[in-house]
DNA sequence: TTGTCATGCTACAAAAAATGTAGCAACCTG
DNA sequence: CAGGTTGCTACATTTTTTGTAGCATGACAA
């Protein structure tokens, strides 16, 4: 499953996550994922722009098309997450 | 989102979605992984114990309902995935 | 009761990944 | 040209993961 070579490392779907509310650019998305590293932020940056998720526009980076659609998917687990952290 | 500290981390979504199709004991789990190292499969076994996700049962490792309802959250994104991969 | 096998899991040194801090280079804007 | 903003790199330190070996327990057979 190539989806989890790329989801599957750390702060991936946070930056993802943090994208989804408005653009963002380097610094500001940095401090958004609670100060990561700028090194791995930039690694993510790079796989997620090969991945064509992230591109990086005149208001920072942004998802693409495909990026929303997979974001669209990730709501779902978003929800599942809600419910789950409200039983416990 | 407590959901990301749960799920970004390496292997964590690879071992649900292995366990998707039927249970597995640690050894078969571990193969199904890719070989990954014990150490860690049993850290995020732990973990995913934890959270009620997946629980050790006399057919071995096996999601939990809790587990089988972000499996189903999570098919939305493996069926994402399987067009993405496609596109490529 | 003793040997064999399967299974869950731990130990631990080596390798890989992430962190945190500093700062460079390119680009504006005044 | 001076000063600020921004994307990103360098690099030593710390944390995480890997890979291999093997221990402990329990079921079963001889």
């Amino acid at each position: 499953m190539a989806l989890l070579d790329l989801l599957g490392r750390r702060w991936q779907l946070r930056v993802i996550w943090e994208l989804s509310r408005k653009p963002l650019n380097f610094r500001d998305l940095r401090a958004a994922c609670s100060d990561i590293s700028p090194t791995i932020l930039n690694t993510r940056l790079t796989e997620l722009r090969e991945a064509d998720i992230v591109t990086l526009t005149d208001d920072g980076y942004t998802l693409t098309t495909e990026g929303k659609n997979l974001l669209a998917e990730f709501m779902g687990l978003h929800d599942w997450a809600e419910r789950w952290a409200k039983r416990r």
